[in-house]
DNA sequence: TATTGTTATACTCTATAACTATA
DNA sequence: TATAGTTATAGAGTATAACAATA
């Protein structure tokens, strides 16, 4: 469950802005089409660009064997320590079935440890080992650069613009 | 495979921002946590953003029988008449195989239809029936709506800022 | 009665290999 | 030899129902 994921081809195909009638296509590949009302909608857009990053991240976080999820949950064990799984699964929006296998190839791999909760004898607290601390100070390491990388085309104000504008669309 | 998708519960599930220590968890639900490495990311931001458009789209559009990706099929072939799988897929950055299905399904349904290509006989132009044409000027009206409504806290101007900003990501 | 974690399961999405007809 | 469309299939992601232990 945590191996890497197969490499991600095809990873920038995509058309070029609005001149419907004359269209070069200068480069290979078929006719580009005229996109111009998908990329005027917001859905659209904040889906291509989270394709971008999300194939850059698997690149680059398959030495690691980490999948976004996986980033999310070792970073917030290592803000959280002790968090249970339910309050995981709150945060990032994952449906308890489908994180039991999260945590348990966590477990396997020694990264994280399930200890009794203090005052809930149904939950458990799950701590970070020595090695999951480790591998998320990499690993955050890794991703700060690789933000970097695919918003190097934004000023740091623009940056910051943009997580805010995008946060009051989910926020 | 055009049917319409099952209820998306669970749209709006996200932690509180930024205060670690006092915690007032006024509502229900578990005690939130510390969020704040992964709200500075732009790739997390935008997927959570996405999902909460995705959710909506869900909710509104299974009238229609149509999923994003169909809306952005549907709306291609608008303003694109005659255009062919290959170039549907490398708009969208959809794999062939998978294509199959979803030209399949619009065929049933009556709202595209497949005449031989004039100067490919390998190829089919695509091109929307009359009943094509008026599914898509409603489901154009819907998701403009739509994306209205989740981008109603954001200025016109902060809009479009939003979308440019996102596009220096992507393309 | 409600909640935490879990199992089993099903459906959707995404990916690869290989085929055919044509260029 | 390369490309457009297709088939079959495998893997990942996401969803629901139902259960045991505990609150």
């Amino acid at each position: 469950m945590a191996t890497a994921p197969r490499p991600r081809k095809r990873a920038a195909s995509l058309a070029s802005p609005a001149h419907t009638t004359t269209a070069p296509n200068g480069s290979a590949g078929p006719e580009p089409l005229d996109t111009r009302v998908l990329e005027g909608l917001v859905g659209y857009n904040a889906r291509r660009a989270y394709l971008v990053i999300s194939a850059t991240f698997a690149e680059r976080m398959a030495v690691y064997g980490m999948k976004p999820v996986d980033f999310s949950v070792l970073s917030l064990l290592e803000h959280n320590p002790g968090a249970t799984s339910r309050q995981l699964c709150a945060t990032l929006d994952i449906l308890p079935p489908n994180f039991v296998n999260i945590v348990a190839d966590m477990d396997r791999r020694g990264l994280i440890e399930r200890r009794p909760h203090p005052h809930d004898r149904r939950a458990l607290g799950l701590h970070l080992t020595p090695a999951g601390h480790q591998l998320v100070a990499q690993a955050e390491e890794a991703v700060i650069q690789l933000e970097q990388d695919a918003s190097a085309r934004l000023t740091e104000r623009e940056r910051d613009t943009l997580i805010r504008l995008l946060q009051k669309i989910y926020l």
